[in-house]
DNA sequence: TTTTTAATGCAAATGAATTGCAATAAATTT
DNA sequence: AAATTTATTGCAATTCATTTGCATTAAAAA
């Protein structure tokens, strides 16, 4: 998937392809995992390539470009709602509550869940948010000591 | 598992068993899903057995209870962050985003995931957090009119 | 009963996310 | 290319869930 394909995609909805749009998208294209706003605000607001966006702003185009399905809300934590572009295989990550680092898994594996709950109730173009929780190996390795 | 048995659990914990878990427990227990802070808060203003409690308080012994593990979030939606008893087999819920119905499910389904994500990253205490998102049938149904 | 310390109530603060509105700028039409 | 339409932006203000400070109250222990 190509960020000119994601452009393509706007252009053919009823929205604009403005600035704030293409920052919010290259935002998450380059992104290896889930962005809330306000990571995408800040990164938006360093890079000097691209001049300043306001946080309002980052909110409205991520809800109208989860709208139109072109990035998807993966979690939705204390620290706010994270997402990432579609399509695109999306990821998880367990966070340690104890130290608060957080492990970026390499797949979903929700996907077979989401083909039951289908089978099971009818619905359709499922999608979900998802946190895990734990003890990483350190933190557990420190308090058996 | 008794309500008793909770009462317990809080008893042998650093915890005081006041009125206030009291009620937060029994909310719980009675509910047969998941439930937020404002849901029992609403719940315990209502009845008349249990004078009021604030708020805050039901904050302050949700986050306490989960922490002694009697208790165990299992939503974080924009509608605030829900609860269930531990122990009890927990579901999950299904919400549709076009007419907003929430259908619940019968069972988890996502123990073999954190036994995957155990397995894979060491972490251990695996619990999450899911909110499943779609269309329910109806609107499914009207859409294609 | 006294002591210790967790828990409560109230007000105030935080922080994420949303809304109103006038000004601006894409895309469309002329 | 200019005019028109209407989505989008920026700023301020608001909403809503959740948290925090602090003095008071009340469990549990001594």
């Amino acid at each position: 998937m190509t960020l000119e394909s994601l452009h393509e995609k706007v252009r053919l909805s009823s929205l604009r392809l403005t600035k704030g749009k293409i920052a919010v998208l290259e935002c998450l294209f380059y992104a290896n995992d889930a962005l809330t706003a306000q990571d995408i605000f800040d990164h938006v607001s360093q890079s000097l390539a691209v001049e300043s966006t306001d946080l309002v702003t980052v909110y409205r185009n991520l809800e109208a470009l989860v709208k139109i399905g072109v990035i998807e809300q993966t979690e939705h934590s204390a620290k706010g709602k994270k997402f990432q572009l579609a399509g695109r295989a999306h990821t998880h990550s367990v966070h340690c509550v104890v130290c608060g680092v957080d492990v970026q898994m390499n797949t979903c594996m929700l996907e077979s869940i989401e083909k039951k709950i289908a089978a099971q109730t009818g619905f359709r173009s499922l999608r979900h948010t998802v946190n895990f929780y734990g003890e990483c190996p350190q933190c557990v390795a420190s308090v058996e000591v």
